[in-house]
RNA sequence: GCCUUGGUGGCGGAAUUGGUAGACGCGCUGGAUUCAAAAUCCAGUGUCUUCGGACGUGUGGGUUCGAUUCCCACCCAAGGUACCA
């Protein structure tokens, strides 16, 4: 009988299904494994065959373990909130709820027809109440604590509030807002309610705050800055401005030293854990504050303090800075630098132009001229004044700064290439230093004072830390960086006009989505104060909207809910018309009537949603115990399971899901309730599968009316030889004189490419030969219908090209259509046949047809136990069976444990290569290749396997064993290279000696004609490896 | 600009620690089988060649008996990006 894949493949993914075949116990006497792929986005479109690249790694390693006797738990599931669900309810009014649970079945069957071992009693969706109950419950367990920076971990708020209540925060270390006040236990205790409420969420490791967002009237929404083009919205044109708007974030800046310490400990990709690494941005350095020396003074010259015109209302002074400042300067600019020592190089400042000092110290003889600035950047994208290197542009504020030490004025300057958004906004510019610095002096002649002994900086700045000796420093003078830092900064805090300071790129992440297909928060508000809703009453369901839309007023779709209030006597939503506004409506006072409103304890819901990676920063975990409703999982779970042993999924998300991941992580360790304070041990990136796009050539002429395409190799060798379209083919030369009378003559000028429109055709009208089927493309395109076709040879043949998989380039491949064609089998197998795991490669479903005529070749050689027509052949193996066993058995093992996955694919077809040639019908041969099989190809794997006599399935039959006995060889053919390079190989015994080899190989006839009679220099033996004969 | 990854036949790719470059597969060529096609099987397939051999892993150097592999400089492509002070 043939190999039937299409009956095998469905009958063992029933059985895997009635069987519950991989259903995975959290209590076993096997040690665990936890593989893990990342779970997808159940989009409309459906799989194509980029994503089951990871998830078919993903099950080999899983089906490995089995066969290796781990209990093995490999989960699927759905990342099921998102955007375009509700992209589609706004166009539609479809139930975003609806479209995601049609888009996940066809997930769903795309993936049951490709036989993964997935346990799906275990499968989570983000957007079930029964799922987010939980992501609500950690977000409670967020803003119930803080950061302390003297145990180095989260605890709990109360611990806070007792704190405060004994001595109040003067001794309190911890991440917080930086606009924090300081205060005692008296004033503490002092505190209203409110004011306290207000105190504890500057601390609170999810908080609200007000947060710049690009905002966008017009589509009455917040636009990602992808979504924003050259300052107007992507989608429709319109104008987009910065608004403050109160959101939630999430404190991870208080994780930063941890997330980048964590990193040693696990085994990721490097690159991306030096993306990670960049991310955080972690630099050594201090902070040093620049006093603005006020325009009268600055003018006249610099001669010390003596002011009073300036009160000490008008200084703008960070709480958290114990700088003290001296009270006649109206403005302090404070920079973080990570070169302190060469603060006597500085000849200006710059600020980003965004910097809210611009305005207050900028002349007005600048005035004009700053604001154009000022203007014209803010149409700039943040990503082009980063890309843009060359373009150097600035503007002279007319205000100076005075230097700390030398008390000289410094010129204060604008200038974009300095971000708002990082650090202070504004740097100390050190010209000898820095050579974006040296570059922006040198182009507007600000003098660059070198700092630096027995250096030559009048072509570049010069910033190599290891060699440097500071000059021209003062008390710096002489010393070498390590040293002048530690005097620098000891000296600013001296004087009060420093500190040494870690700065770290990270920011917190705002945790609000304006939008409806999201979880919602757990939050109500009284007198505009957010309350927690008790876990038991979880989860806070989404409520139903009639439109998806902001409201009119722009408040988030939740706006639109009419059942949006919280009764805090019932503990339930209620309608919002019971939230009682006695005697507010029409008044002008706001916020201190609002705090006499009586409410009869209903409350306003949050009407933002969580964002996208909410969902995802913990669902590994409750993967462990999904059907939980008492807890997130129960402690026996984590602590049989810990964490993921391999994580396989794309590297678009190495500073996004996975870095807010292992923040949460971490955060849940401190609170206890998970023992491993990294969540995956090992992860592994797998590469984009890329399209092979095909192209027809649309010559830009008509002919009666109708388009005509040239064959590709018609127009290559005309451009190649610089000839005339016509001559290379009798059709077209006939065109060109029919077209003659018409056109007024033959165009006489050389093929080129441009007289040719490159058009993609659909991938699946072209064959493995590159030609297109021109009746299937007329089909397919019914404007060229009566198209002219030039062939050559018969044949037309497409152009190709690697790009991104993408609908509009008609180069996307479904699995389905091969899995219908050629089996899951051969898909999974030639998926990895493309080449290695972490690499992108292009997908050209031509090539299938070699794994395929494998199994069919895998199949043929066990055709003594899958033909019942002939009688079954049991023979002993041979030596020869057994070294071709295990010598596969040592390459597949080899290359599972090196995700190498591509090489074994190789090695089964030159096992079963050999294996047929030695007409093997062994069962002590068949049986074990069976299970080497089973991870890449399943279902031929049990088929085959059961019809060597077994009832069980194969998955958990043990893994064959190598034996290095039957790979021993007696003799080796020896390549013999002259000067390095091969010229002919000998056969000899391995036990053979060194000298014994030498003189056998000298002795050679071919050596001598190698020679051609000269004498070898030198003879290099390496024995059982190589001859090399030097000469 | 910076960071990362990569560059080997017509194509995807292989090559364990520096030791036979091009395994395996696609495609191509020729043959067998067939009324024919599909499928299958066999042989060949890096380039050049005076048929002896010579050259050949992005380019140019270097280390070595020997380099796809190690070092230096550069070129190109893909992905990422935050001019990080």
């Amino acid at each position: 009988m043939n190999y039937d894949f299409r009956e095998i493949e469905a009958k063992w993914q029933k059985y895997w299904a009635e069987n519950e075949t991989f259903k995975t116990s959290n209590d076993s006497e096997k040690p665990k494994f936890y593989a893990l792929s990342m779970f997808p986005y159940p989009s409309g479109a459906g799989l194509h065959v980029g994503h089951p690249l990871g998830y078919i790694a993903t099950d080999i390693y899983s089906r490995y373990k089995r066969h290796k006797g781990f209990n093995v738990l490999h989960p699927m599931g759905y990342d099921s909130f998102g955007l375009p669900a509700e992209q589609y309810a706004i166009q539609t009014g479809q139930h975003p709820a609806i479209t995601t649970e049609n888009n996940i079945n066809r997930y769903r069957e795309q993936l049951d027809q490709l036989g993964f071992s997935f346990d799906w009693s275990r499968e989570v969706r983000t957007s079930n109440p029964q799922y987010y109950k939980w992501t609500q419950w950690i977000f409670i367990q967020l803003f119930n604590a803080w950061y302390n920076k003297k145990s180095d971990k989260a605890e709990s708020i109360d611990s806070l509030i007792s704190i405060f209540e004994k001595e109040g925060n003067s001794n309190v270390e911890a991440a917080c807002d930086d606009d924090t006040p300081s205060f005692d236990a008296a004033i503490w205790n002092g505190y209203s309610d409110k004011e306290k409420q207000e105190i504890l969420l500057k601390y609170r490791l999810t908080y609200l705050a007000d947060t710049e967002v690009n905002w966008c009237p017009a589509l009455g929404t917040v636009l990602a800055n992808d979504e924003i083009v050259n300052g107007v919205s992507e989608r429709g044109g319109h104008p987009v401005i910065r608004k403050k708007m109160t959101q939630w974030s999430m404190r991870i800046t208080a994780y930063a030293q941890r997330l980048l310490d964590g990193l040693d400990k696990i085994d990721w990709p490097q690159p991306l854990k030096d993306s990670q690494t960049n991310w955080i941005g972690r630099s050594v350095g201090a902070s040093v504050t620049f006093n603005v020396l006020d325009a009268e003074r600055s003018r006249s010259d610099q001669d010390g303090i003596s002011g009073d015109d300036v009160t000490s209302s008008a200084v703008e002074k960070p709480y958290e800075d114990v700088i003290s400042t001296p009270l006649n300067h109206p403005y302090q600019i404070e920079v973080f630098t990570t070169r302190p020592d060469t603060i006597f190089g500085v000849s200006f400042m710059t600020l980003a132009p965004e910097h809210e000092l611009v305005a207050k110290i900028t002349t007005p003889e600048q005035k004009a001229e700053v604001d154009a600035y000022v203007e014209a950047t803010a149409k700039r994208s943040e990503r082009d004044r980063m890309a843009d290197v060359k373009t150097i542009s600035g503007v002279f504020t007319g205000a100076y700064a005075e230097h700390p030490f030398t008390k000289e004025p410094i010129p204060i300057w604008i200038g974009d290439y300095v971000l708002a958004s990082y650090g202070t906004g504004a740097v100390m510019a050190v010209p000898c230093g820095d050579q974006r610095d040296y570059d922006f002096a040198k182009h507007y002649n600000i003098p660059i004072p070198n700092i630096f002994e027995g250096v030559d900086i009048s072509e570049e700045a010069f910033a190599d830390k290891e060699t440097t000796v500071i000059a021209n420093s003062d008390f710096l003078n002489g010393l070498p960086y390590k040293k002048a830092m530690k005097k620098i900064i000891a000296e600013l805090e001296r004087i009060g006009h420093g500190k040494g300071k870690v700065n770290y790129r990270l920011r917190d992440a705002v945790f609000s989505r304006q939008r409806y297909w999201g979880e919602p928060f757990p939050v109500y508000y009284v007198d505009g104060m957010p309350q927690m809703i008790d876990v038991e009453h979880l989860p806070l369901e989404l409520p139903e909207v009639e439109k998806y839309l902001p409201t009119e007023t722009g408040e988030p779709p939740l706006g639109n809910a009419t059942e949006w209030a919280w009764d805090t006597k019932n503990n339930k939503v209620v309608s919002n018309d019971l939230v009682t506004l006695s005697a507010v409506e029409g008044s002008d006072k706001g916020d201190e009537m609002l705090n006499q409103v009586q409410h009869d304890g209903i409350y306003p819901l949050e009407l933002n949603t969580m964002p996208g990676w909410a969902g995802s920063s913990q669902y590994f975990n409750r993967y462990m115990d999904p059907r939980n409703d008492d807890a997130i999982f129960s402690p026996e779970a984590i602590n049989y399971w810990q964490d993921v042993d391999l994580y396989i999924g794309g590297s678009e998300h190495a500073t996004g899901h996975l870095l807010y991941s292992r923040f949460w992580q971490k955060f849940m360790f401190d609170m206890g309730y998970v023992p491993k304070d990294e969540f995956a041990k090992k992860l592994i990136n797998q590469g984009m599968i890329t399209g092979t796009s095909a192209f027809v050539y649309r010559w830009t002429k008509k002919y009666n009316g109708n388009a005509v395409f040239i064959s590709k190799g018609i127009i290559e060798k005309a451009v190649k030889e610089k000839g005339f379209l016509y001559d290379y083919s009798s059709v077209l030369d006939k065109m060109f004189s029919d077209l003659k009378s018409k056109d007024g003559g033959r165009k006489i000028a050389e093929t080129s490419w441009k007289h040719f429109d490159a058009i993609h055709a659909d991938v699946s009208l072209v064959n493995a030969s590159d030609e297109l089927d021109v009746e299937a493309f007329k089909k397919w395109q019914p404007e060229y219908k009566d198209a002219e076709f030039i062939l050559e040879d018969g044949k037309y043949i497409v152009g190709r090209e690697i790009e991104k998989m993408s609908k509009s380039k008609y180069n996307v491949v479904n699995p389905d259509a091969i899995c219908e064609e050629y089996g899951a089998d051969s898909l999974r197998l030639y998926e990895m046949f493309l080449g290695p795991l972490e690499q992108s490669k292009p997908w050209n479903t031509a090539g299938i047809t070699g794994v395929h005529s494998f199994l069919k070749k895998l199949w043929k050689l066990y055709a003594p136990y899958t033909n019942w027509s002939l009688s079954e052949a049991e023979a002993e193996p041979t030596a020869e069976n057994l070294k071709t066993l295990h010598k596969t058995i040592k390459k597949v093992e080899e290359d599972i444990e090196n995700f190498s996955f591509n090489t074994s694919v190789s090695t089964f077809m030159i096992c079963v290569n050999e294996l047929t040639a030695q007409k093997c019908t062994s069962k002590a041969i068949l049986e074990p290749l069976a299970i080497l099989v089973s991870p890449y190809a399943p279902h031929i794997a049990e088929e085959l396997w059961s019809r060597l006599g077994h009832s069980e399935s194969i998955a958990e039959a043990p893994f064959p064993t190598f034996e290095e006995k039957y790979l021993v060889e007696s003799s080796k053919e020896y390549p013999i290279s002259f000067n390095g390079k091969m010229r002919f190989k000998l056969e000899l015994p391995l036990d053979m000696g060194k000298d014994e080899i030498e003189a056998a190989v000298l002795a050679h006839e071919k050596t001598k004609e190698q020679l051609q009679g000269r004498e070898p220099k030198k003879v290099i033996v390496v024995p059982g490896k190589i001859v090399n004969i030097v000469g």
